[in-house]
DNA sequence: ATCGGCTTTGA
DNA sequence: CAAAGCCGA
């Protein structure tokens, strides 16, 4: 059989898996013999803290990758390279004399500036570089307007993608059948994937949060989603309830097939699941944001709606205090805090969690929104940048189809409404967990009684609102107000 | 070009 | 039930 390429380079990046692989099943149909690679790119590694769950959370997902490598095709595995993948991706094409790259779609603004660049310097040796998409079923311009325009609010673009998606977009890229066609790995490369010390990194609490790595991790938990999707429209907005499919992070470092995943949420959706159809809807937002930095680009650095970059967000060091008490969970409002506590411990927050503090930080506070989005970005196992901006966009009311600015989540409300008996509050804020449920949500209107019995002290061993929500709501109103006179 | 409609609400 | 403003057909 003639195959287009001798040898070819695969380059993982945010697809971590041998399953539905769209750049690695073409690299095995077009290439007599494919090599796969990993960088640890240096240029986003050294701007990361020294602990950091995702480093380790790619490192132990490379690990399951190799060793699926080797059982696919004895002499395969990974090459990994510590450095940038300007250097490291046209080194390795010299050194293994590679006809082509091939590498899945990564449309952050960074990404494919550094992909453009790789492309320009493979060029120059002679070297193809084929990208593919893979980690959604609609990119870019695929689902547009009838005006042929992108759309900007969900609601049309969900219309229009359901309308689209058909057996074709969620066909599965096989791997397994072309295996035969993995190199062997050289044998001065060493077949161990480097330890999180060899890469400047420390060991984080990541094995006692009891999140599976890789795609078999990935696997696992759909396969434990799949029983619950029936019920998530009901259980997905309460934190303290097993709701969520906890996919995020697999989506985003891609162990787990969004194809695979969506087929069987439309397929769950065809018996009359709501839940099914509830969370194809959140799988579509992803879609939706992805396709919208994809096209808007700006977005990633100001605000969608141009008018409201003019916003005076609040400043100096009254601004910072203010910030860093969201950040540590000092704000004195529960439910906040105990968001914040989750995501400090464990790097995840539930959705909901995502909203309240999200516009607790804009619309009760007064700082810019972006503070917050470069915060959950470092913290976030799951962080995506399209999904993060567009999410602390909609918060903000600054975004493309976002809330309007007039509504504000009143975060007691929130509290009593979504974590009704404190279940979540109590476990994340210990120190209140003897409050009466009546007490918890607001520990300040409890009487001075009631606190000492539950060992409160306000101002001591739990902060006192940092803000009355009520003040701050009308503030808020004030500064938006001016965003409409511009 | 008009018009229905807009994830997640607050009071 | 009130609260902009504009997207998308």
């Amino acid at each position: 059989m003639h195959k287009k390429y001798r040898t070819g380079l695969m380059w993982f990046r945010r697809d971590l898996r041998l399953q539905d692989n769209a750049a690695l099943h073409h690299a095995l149909k077009s290439c007599e013999q494919v090599f796969c690679a990993f960088v640890f790119d240096r240029t986003i590694l050294d701007s990361l803290p020294k602990a950091d769950r995702r480093v380790e959370f790619i490192r132990e997902s490379l690990v399951d990758l190799n060793r699926q490598l080797a059982k696919l095709a004895l002499p395969a595995g990974l090459l990994i390279r510590h450095g940038t993948a300007l250097d490291a991706l046209p080194a390795l094409a010299s050194r293994l004399s590679v006809d082509a790259v091939f590498a899945n779609h990564d449309d952050e603004p960074c990404s494919l500036a550094r992909d453009a660049e790789v492309l320009g310097l493979l060029e120059g040796a002679d070297v193809a570089f084929h990208t593919f998409k893979d980690h959604v079923i609609f990119e870019r311009q695929e689902v547009l307007t009838l005006a042929g325009q992108p759309y900007t609010v969900f609601t049309p673009y969900k219309k229009a993608w359901l309308k689209k998606v058909d057996a074709f977009y969620l066909k599965p890229y096989p791997v397994e059948k072309y295996a035969s066609a993995l190199a062997t790995r050289p044998a001065d490369e060493r077949q161990d994937v480097p330890a999180l010390a060899e890469l400047g990194f420390e060991k984080t609490n990541l094995s006692a949060l009891r999140l599976p790595t890789g795609s078999q991790g990935g696997e696992a938990l759909f396969d434990d989603f799949l029983d619950r999707m029936p019920h998530y429209a009901d259980t997905r907005d309460f934190p303290a309830v097993k709701g969520p499919s906890y996919l995020g992070v697999h989506l985003r470092f891609g162990t787990i097939s969004i194809r695979k995943i969506t087929s069987s949420a439309l397929a769950q959706q065809q018996t009359g699941s709501e839940g099914a159809t509830t969370w194809l809807s959140e799988l579509i937002w992803r879609d939706f944001y992805a396709q919208i930095l994809a096209n808007f680009p700006h977005a990633a650095s100001s605000a969608f709606k141009p008018g409201y970059d003019a916003i005076a967000w609040e400043q100096g060091e009254k601004a910072e205090l203010l910030f860093q008490a969201w950040c540590e969970g000092r704000t004195g409002y529960p439910l906040v805090d105990a968001a914040m506590a989750q995501l400090n411990q464990t790097g995840y927050m539930h959705n909901r969690l995502r909203m309240v503090t999200a516009s607790f930080l804009v619309k009760d506070l007064g700082i810019d929104w972006r503070w917050g989005e470069r915060y959950f970005a470092e913290k976030l196992n799951d962080f995506d940048l399209a999904s993060n901006n567009g999410g602390w966009q909609w918060a903000a009311s600054t975004g493309c189809d976002a809330q309007p600015y007039f509504r504000i989540f009143n975060p007691v409300s929130q509290s009593e409404k979504f974590d009704a008996d404190g279940k979540f509050i109590r476990k994340y804020l210990p120190v209140l967990a003897k409050l009466p449920k009546a007490a918890l949500h607001s520990p300040w209107l409890a009487s001075p009684m009631e606190q000492a019995a539950a060992d409160v002290a306000l101002g001591s061993n739990y902060a006192r609102p940092v803000v009355a929500h009520a003040e701050a709501r009308a503030l808020t109103l004030q500064r938006y107000a001016l965003v409409k006179k511009s």
